[in-house]
DNA sequence: CGGGGGACTTAGAAAAACTGCT
DNA sequence: AGCAGTTTTTCTAAGTCCCCCG
């Protein structure tokens, strides 16, 4: 950990970094030149200036000259194509996979040393065990209830439970009832009083077996369109005309827009346009060729005054929309995987609309058709009752791959990717991942300091290659910055991760600001979020990015000589199961760690230590470039705060100008009841200075993160368990700092941290 | 070995739900 | 009760990384 330190400290300052520019929709756009034919450049470039690149590496000359050699050395690493061992789930030959399942902490193989609990041992398989899939669909091995025993689990890890509340997938049939859930109607009142299912004591599947059993109701699809009523009207060039309902859906997705900035983008306008087109008839197409010329208002006034009246209505209605939503929820909202009852994350099929992507994304506009039961794969087990497709209508396929986690996919048409349906992040398939993805960055801990000595060394390196490794690898480290694979040219919107960086993306200076060999980060990152950073650079870094820079046009890549796939490869052979994002994962939950260390302060009260908790999420949320834009009604909400604060401020003073004459009064007087009266007001004064400092420090918190958004972390990089120890640490409730959703997720971790878990 | 497909994680915005007033 | 403000949930785009294929 003292490795760390090193590193901590330029990650976590970085106060000037999140500026204003929130998002930089436009700012690279001129010099988006074409890109297009950038990777041809790219090839152009390596042997044009291949020359300068060799300077330094004189002897490797033959090396690097030409790309056939390169390339040779590139693949001295490929022949680790065995990368069995990464492949730890997968069916693997028995003999050699024994050695390396060893290693794997919660990798599904050896006995998971979850509580590293003494008393665990017996339970530890015997290795017969090992291949065979545990967690059999034994419908009724129910037997055991697993209390809340906490400390001495011993037992309960030695046989699998089996939650009572969970389903017996057998029998669970055609029940469209469901009313339960309707019926006991008072909100959250609900009962949930079951004992929750500990997946985390269980064994795991040991080879790509996600499940034994998988039955659900299929997808809830997009309700179909209803035609708008006879008296909303579309215009063309002045004229009523009436579309064909085909025509009029497609119309209507833009109508709901037209408050939105982006319906006035001409990408967006243009593919729109195009799209729309190909909705409409020969006649309609004949007519309408102008999109200027069309007048979408009283559509989009019927729209705005639709949902107008969905806010007026009753309780009544409301409530009964609720329940409607709740009862599909109980109907499609879970599964049966293994004996257990799971939520599904999203059970509804992305209706159509208009896709906008997220920056400058050349297909903004185009026309996101409608998912249809025949363009739906149903994944489940054989022996499970199949979801029926809509009446009239039949699935594209039915499959049973066990070897993945998704219930239903269909192909998007605007990326032809796919997209699917999964289950919920509380659900046992998501969580062993999440955990295990935490354990493999606390491997990383332990040999981070090896990792960084030797690609400090490799930065004196004699080939280029391995010289873009270490530097690349280096700013993942130091910067968090993602792997940054390449993307396609035109397809997405230009943004870049460390990899792909290209020479425009940086500055040199060889001195800035009264510091030596600073490098300037200015690019767009994943969903177009700015990442714009002055970082002090070790003066080997810098002469190698100068080194790296020669001769190269802006557009150029600064890393011309790596991939993703190299430096994972790399990567690999440092570390089983290593990749980049580890070390996302890493930083970000040893900055956690140690932030929360350092800023504690143990006599501090519980609200002082829950921004004690926020600031060090904040220092994560920083380094990670986690950004928001300011919520629109923030300066209002900061006032209003600042006006109660102002309240606070008169209300103490009033109440210690009573007490004081309380004070006066009691002695004079000496009797009972005006000493009572003081300790009364002495009370009440300082309940308000607590009021009042509780306040000031919500004020703080909510300043600090104006454009920092917290939560992404908390969700995905900062290993729970760091939290729920740091709240057993200091009596701080669990809930003040994960709400329900998040306590869900991380019910794993809630259970088996204890205050003194070490990341 | 490079390109593409596939599966799964990570991401911020927007919508919905909730809360605490007046 | 209606709201304004805040928090939670939903939504789905945009990444990462692996694998397979030719």
């Amino acid at each position: 950990m003292s490795g760390d330190q090193v590193h901590n400290d330029s990650q976590i300052d970085t106060g000037s970094r999140v500026n204003d520019s929130h998002r930089h929709r436009d700012k690279h756009k001129d010099k988006e030149h074409k890109h297009k034919d950038h990777k041809k450049d790219k090839e152009r470039e390596k042997s044009k200036h291949s020359n300068s690149e060799h300077k330094d590496f004189s002897e490797k000359k033959h090396r690097d000259k030409d790309k056939l050699k390169h390339k040779d050395g590139s693949s001295e690493k490929h022949k680790h194509k065995d990368k069995e061992k990464r492949k730890e789930f997968k069916v693997k030959s028995p003999s050699q996979e024994d050695k390396v399942k060893k290693e794997k902490e919660n990798g599904f193989s050896s006995p998971p040393r979850i509580k590293a609990e003494p008393d665990s041992d017996d339970y530890c398989f015997s290795p017969k065990h090992e291949k065979s899939l545990k967690r059999e669909r034994d419908d009724d091995d129910t037997e055991f209830k697993p209390k809340k025993i906490k400390t001495e689990d011993e037992k309960k890890a030695k046989k699998r439970k089996q939650e009572d509340e969970d389903i017996k997938p057998k029998k669970k049939t055609k029940d469209k009832d469901k009313k339960e859930g309707a019926a006991d109607g008072k909100k959250k009142g609900k009962k949930e009083p079951e004992e929750k299912w500990k997946w985390w004591e269980e064994e795991r599947y040991t080879d790509g077996v996600k499940w034994k059993f998988l039955e659900h109701k299929g997808p809830v699809f997009a309700p179909p369109y209803e035609p708008l009523p006879g008296n909303v009207k579309f215009y063309y060039d002045g004229k009523t005309m009436k579309l064909s309902s085909q025509a009029e859906e497609v119309a209507t997705f833009f109508a709901k827009m037209l408050d939105h900035e982006y319906t006035t983008k001409d990408i967006f306008r243009k593919n729109f346009f195009k799209d729309w087109r190909k909705e409409m008839t020969p006649e309609e197409k004949s007519i309408i060729t102008d999109l200027n010329k069309c007048n979408f208002t009283e559509m989009h006034e019927y729209f705005k005054a639709q949902s107008e009246a969905k806010k007026q209505m009753t309780k009544e209605e409301k409530q009964q929309i609720k329940e409607e939503n709740e009862r599909i929820l109980q109907e499609y909202g879970y599964c049966v995987m293994d004996n257990h009852k799971e939520r599904i994350a999203n059970f509804r099929i992305e209706p159509p609309g208009l896709f906008r992507g997220r920056g400058d994304h050349p297909k903004m506009g185009m026309l996101k058709r409608r998912i249809r039961p025949e363009d739906i794969i149903i994944n489940c087990s054989k022996d499970s009752k199949v979801p029926k497709p809509p009446p009239g209508t039949k699935w594209k396929e039915v499959r049973h791959d066990n070897k993945v986690t998704w219930l239903v996919s269909w192909t998007e048409n605007i990326q032809g990717s796919i997209k699917y349906i999964m289950l919920n992040p509380s659900s046992r398939i998501k969580g062993e991942k999440d955990w295990q993805k935490y354990e493999t960055a606390r491997r990383l801990k332990k040999c981070v300091d090896r990792i960084r000595n030797q690609y400090r060394e490799d930065w004196k390196s004699k080939e280029m290659k391995i010289r873009q490794r270490a530097v690349a690898l280096y700013f993942i480290d130091k910067l968090a910055l993602r792997a940054g694979n390449e993307k396609e040219e035109g397809e997405t919107a230009d943004t870049v991760g460390c990899c792909s960086l290209r020479v425009e993306h940086i500055k040199l200076h060889p001195e800035l600001d009264g510091q030596e060999f600073m490098v300037e980060f200015d690019f767009l990152g994943k969903d177009s979020i700015r990442y714009y950073n002055k970082v002090p650079v070790e003066k080997r870094v810098f002469k190698n990015l100068q080194l790296f820079m020669e001769n190269k046009q802006p557009e150029d890549d600064l890393f011309d000589r790596l991939n993703t796939s190299i430096l994972n490869k790399h990567l690999q052979e440092l570390m089983d199961g290593l990749t980049a994002k580890v070390f996302r994962t890493y930083n970000a939950s040893i900055t956690l760690q140690q932030q929360l260390k350092e800023l504690t302060t143990p006599d501090e009260n519980i609200p002082a230590k829950i921004l004690s908790y926020n600031r060090a999420n904040r220092a994560v949320a920083i380094l990670c470039n986690h950004q928001r834009a300011p919520p629109k009604t923030f300066e209002k909400s900061m006032q209003n705060l600042q006006s109660k604060i102002d309240a606070k401020k008169d209300q103490l003073s009033d109440a210690r100008r009573e007490l004081k004459s309380a004070k006066a009064d009691a002695k004079v007087r000496r009797d009972e009841k005006s000493k009572k009266a003081v300790e009364s007001k002495k009370k009440a004064v300082q309940r308000i200075e607590e009021q009042l400092m509780k306040l000031e420090v919500q004020a703080t918190d909510r300043e600090e993160n104006k454009q920092i958004a917290l939560g992404t972390s908390k969700l995905n990089y900062l290993d729970p368990r760091i939290s729920v120890a740091w709240c057993k640490k200091w009596g701080v409730p669990v809930e003040k700092i994960y709400n329900k959703t998040q306590r869900e997720k991380f019910a794993w971790a809630i259970d088996m941290a204890d205050d003194d878990f070490e990341f």
